[in-house]
DNA sequence: GGATTTCTGATTTACGTACATCAAAAAATC
DNA sequence: GATTTTTTGATGTACGTAAATCAGAAATCC
């Protein structure tokens, strides 16, 4: 059987209120005293039984998450996700707020922040832009207490807690290792496609993807970056003129987000099977382009993980406790037409 | 405020004890009375406090987990992984009990079933065999209301609540993409490497690397596979020979485990560049080969999700309830060089 | 050594549910 | 209509912890 506070109380010759004290950290306790109870609870191997402690409490964990507006398909499930947290609330004692703000505004996501901190949550999950009014904020709700997680995308300099997401970087190497390989030391240049270079996530894969093309394809040659703002139809005029241009393409590395308009370029100008097309983030689109071989490859992060990794870091955050860290780790998915899972995400 | 037992019996018109023998099935109770109770559980959302009624019942969820013998390092890690559970089994109410038996051994395995029977415990995790002896087993555990989970291998005949493991045959169809892909219309064979052809796993990862290379490179020519009984030693002479036999080789494809002796021989012939090599599970050493660049591309089933999984959902399926289901999906990941995980597995 | 401050003990209530008991009411049976 | 059976109510205890109160003990101060 379990030790609990009783036997505690009884090994270390003390009443149940000391060890009450001792375990919340309560004022009013000796040195000598703490010891002894301290050295009780160690040598009985006691753990606290969060389940009752929090019944006890009446805990709930007040959570906020803010996520940026658009119809981008991946923050749209990120935000089904978080949603579909919300439900299980009652079960897993959150209260989940969301505030959305508008997206790649970092004043706007500055002003959320500070909103945020006025609920006074135990826990704020945001997916972050880089910028020195967010990074203040974040400090700020760290100094106050609050549990900080960065979804999605980092915010390197700040105080943040944790970050619920994966290292861009090493997805565009990943993608650029790919490439290098599927190409096979076949000519012809390889087009980029991103949403906006002014995003630090877009950035980064990029920065991985040359990376990764110098060792496994030296000597390729890049068309310039464009940029598609993550809007399907401008990919799809983008895309389908660098394939007018340029017969001899042999890539294209879709780094953000618009992929209809990929999907659709290729297939119009019927080079689906001569362009081997890497993108990020399983869509139903993305998937049946997949299947059907237009995309070659697909790199994912997955947004339920994030989702509920996230909520687990703020709740042991805020208790003060650790977590399984292997579980919070979010991987870089690669999905080719063989290993999807069977559910559309 | 969350509704409890208490409002429900006062919207209800009704005392706590009503409520309470309609929320656990208990006899005497009218059927008319039986409606208005669930009409203002309906009505007011009431959701059953799980921690508290745990507490109340202190209950414990009695886990057996069953597990081969033998030094195969995927199966000391799953051992490892299924340890680190059993030591969070005070904060998560579960009490592990962990048999291990003669790796292949049906008629040992389906012993071992019924010994677990024995406990009477609410949840038995088990490494199956596709045997006869093994499906009457454990039908005859879900029989008696014991939650059956089948970890790593399946048990498709049988009656068992889950399978927390990854489609194997999907992941040979993965290895044969990337095969056909890295190997990029190159010519010469391919060599395949399983553990034993006896072993289900690895029947259906060469049915699907098969598939799958038919389609991605047509016209391949492969070796006659070849067993190495997941045994380093082995596996580093069979490999050797092929090596010498076949200068042209173009690729190995190792489904099975004895890693070890794959990349020593690929080093010691000097052709780990030359021959495209793709194996599974990610261990210190297909880690370490991955990122010198003599093992290509790795698959790859995280353990420690698959055991955590697996408790997740006995404990859900001992209380009737439903699970996460995108949450317990065990993925098939792949591993290049550029996104593997931080810490090593 | 008395007053004050700091520590400790004893006890109680609460959290939301489970479960048992006994009495009372309602329904079914004859 | 009396009897039996079924259904319902009222009440209490338990689970392990949190948190509050108040009294008493010990240490510290002057």
């Amino acid at each position: 059987m379990r030790p609990t506070v009783h036997d505690i109380a009884a090994r270390a010759g003390v009443s149940l209120a000391t060890v009450d004290r001792v375990l919340n950290n309560r004022p009013g306790v000796r040195g000598v005293t703490r010891d002894k109870v301290e050295r009780a609870i160690e040598t009985l191997g006691y753990v606290r039984d969060v389940a009752a402690a929090n019944l006890a409490k009446s805990r709930i964990y007040p959570l906020v998450f803010i996520l940026p507006e658009g119809d981008n398909t991946f923050m749209r499930g990120l935000a089904a996700e978080v949603e579909a947290a919300r439900l299980r609330s009652a079960v897993e004692r959150t209260a989940i707020t969301v505030f959305t703000v508008p997206a790649f505004d970092a004043a706007a996501l500055g002003r959320a922040l500070e909103q945020a901190r006025g609920l006074e949550p135990a826990g704020v999950a945001v997916v972050a832009i880089d910028a020195p009014e967010v990074v203040a904020a974040v400090d700020r709700l760290r100094e106050e207490g609050v549990a900080v997680v960065t979804l999605v995308s980092d915010l390197p300099g700040s105080s943040r807690d944790h970050f619920a997401g994966v290292d861009n970087v090493a997805a565009g190497r990943t993608a650029g290792t790919l490439m290098g390989r599927f190409l096979g030391g076949r000519n012809g240049p390889v087009a980029i496609v991103a949403g906006s270079m002014l995003v630090r996530d877009h950035r980064d894969r990029l920065e991985g993807f040359g990376a990764a093309m110098a060792e496994s394809a030296p000597g390729c040659q890049f068309l310039p970056v464009v940029e598609g703002h993550d809007d399907p139809a401008e990919v799809d005029r983008l895309v389908s003129s660098l394939l007018a241009d340029h017969p001899e393409l042999a890539g294209i590395y879709s780094l953000g987000a618009g992929n209809r308009g990929l999907i659709a370029a290729l297939e119009k100008a019927g080079r689906e099977k001569a362009v081997c097309a890497i993108a990020h983030e399983l869509t139903p689109h993305s998937r049946a382009a997949l299947l059907s071989g237009t995309i070659d490859a697909l790199l994912n992060q997955d947004a339920g993980h994030e989702v509920r990794s996230a909520i687990r870091v703020l709740k042991a955050r805020a208790d003060g406790l650790s977590v399984i860290s292997a579980q919070e780790r979010i991987r870089i998915e690669i999905f080719l037409k063989d290993n999807l899972p069977v559910d559309p995400a």
